[in-house]
DNA sequence: TTTATATATGCCTTGACAAGTATATGCTCA
DNA sequence: TGAGCATATACTTGTCAAGGCATATATAAA
């Protein structure tokens, strides 16, 4: 259990992803919405947070677990190699891209200096093979 | 074993799809070049078949194998969700959609998960505060 | 203190799956 | 036809991880 893929590949850690994906969430939260019990959410948690998905603070008794980036981008990088086999979709991920210009960073979380611009109009010349 | 999820969990399929990445594989050369046996390969394909990350065509006594896009597809929806957590990421993207628009010409990738490089350049708005 | 609440951890069982070895199927060519 | 190559499948075994249950730890409240 090192690489992310294997991380994710259980479907209630995705569901806790996603989950902590509209805000953080306490375990006792995760576990009713979820409908797991405590330790299972509590192992689950535990196994996300080792492998740098998620990451807890604590608020009295509770911990509030939120998501982390890096291993989401770890994903996304290897995914990339794929890409060209979608063309057709890239331009859904134009718009994408462009929709997060327009859409807030509500984090600014890295540091990393993002000097962008908007780009308007790729020009893909071939499919595929 | 049914999501795109837990497929890809396992390496030696990812490796093997990164072969078939660069160019379609008939059985023995994914076997000399991953070094993994025959019957080893044959299950993987079955498994990414079986998944659609793969279909096969016949050559005479041999299948050369390619890949599908839809289940990558279905992987980068499900990755959408999380995309506003690396905004910083989004220069990347983009220079990745850049390069697909100019055709690529490299390969060379191994077994193991590609490591981000972070170059520089691109030029794209600026996420607000 | 004691009790209640929130979360983490340890042990155990069970099931899934990857790989090895052997064998079957299928195609080509002499 | 048979021999040889290419790929698929069957069966077995070892490993590992998920979940159940019990319990430990930690904080809060009474």
């Amino acid at each position: 259990m090192e690489s992310v893929f294997e991380i994710i590949a259980e479907p209630n850690r995705r569901a806790i992803l996603s989950l902590l994906g509209s805000s953080q969430q306490s375990v006792g939260e995760i576990e009713r919405q979820l409908r797991m019990t405590q330790p299972t959410v509590s192992k689950h948690l535990r196994v996300l947070r080792e492998a740098g998905f998620v990451e807890s603070t604590v608020d009295a008794q509770r911990r509030l677990y939120q998501l982390k980036p890096e291993p989401f981008q770890q994903m996304d990088a290897w995914l990339a190699q794929f890409r060209r086999f979608w063309s057709v979709h890239i331009d859904a991920l134009e718009r994408h891209l462009d929709r997060m210009d327009h859409e807030r960073a509500d984090r600014s979380n890295q540091s990393a200096p993002t000097k962008s611009k908007t780009k308007e109009k790729t020009t893909r010349s071939k499919p595929r093979t």
